[in-house]
DNA sequence: TGCTTTTATTAATATATATTAATATTACAA
DNA sequence: TTGTAATATTAATATATATTAATAAAAGCA
């Protein structure tokens, strides 16, 4: 269960995917929670769906997140180690709160 | 000397400034060399001299680096706190080498 | 099957960023 | 002062991202 050490590139590419408030929040909160389907993250964080969504699949093209079906809805959790590590860095009430 | 905690819109805007490999390169490279001139960074990361100045230039509107100026050169160097922690969570070997 | 719920996709537009090249500014020294 | 080295700014273009709305797809249930 080695992990290959992410080059200079890769680290980019996850920051990115996190620097946006929004996607920021969501990993944040997926981090405590654990996991969380589409609708209930938008509704937490007052977006409508369709924008939930699209940012979920940013953050799933960069791997820091996957989502599997589980019936109709689909959950989403926080599957990257180094994204995980960087959230934890970070001074941020909104990322203590139970909920996201 | 408190410093105030960051809000999640002022963290996704660091996250925003180091997510260029270029820009992650530098910040890396100063955190541990302390300070360093335009000219060596642009040369020692390959890029013109141009490229180098503007993207620092994103780093210091981001608040991540500030640059004073001595004699005929600026001098950089990282300026936030925040910014040096997400940077030491990160299990990278460009951030540990010496140059830039 | 047809309906409902949940989620994803597409499209359209605005905004932002990256990249490169050319030029301007600054400070210092001859 | 003029010249030179170091850095910043501007401009132009291409590419990417954000945002919103409308629509499509998938799964389960009546």
């Amino acid at each position: 269960m080695k992990t290959k050490k992410l080059n200079v590139r890769e680290y980019s590419e996850i920051l990115k995917a996190l620097a946006h408030p929004l996607r920021l929040k969501m990993v944040c909160g997926l981090s405590k929670k654990g996991i969380c389907n589409v609708g209930t993250i938008a509704e937490q964080l007052g977006v409508a769906q369709p924008a939930a969504s699209q940012h979920l699949n940013i953050l799933k093209n960069a791997g820091v997140v996957a989502g599997y079906r589980k019936g109709v809805q689909i959950c989403y959790k926080v599957q990257c180690p180094e994204a995980v590590k960087i959230i934890k860095s970070m001074d941020i009430d909104f990322c203590k709160e139970k909920h996201i």
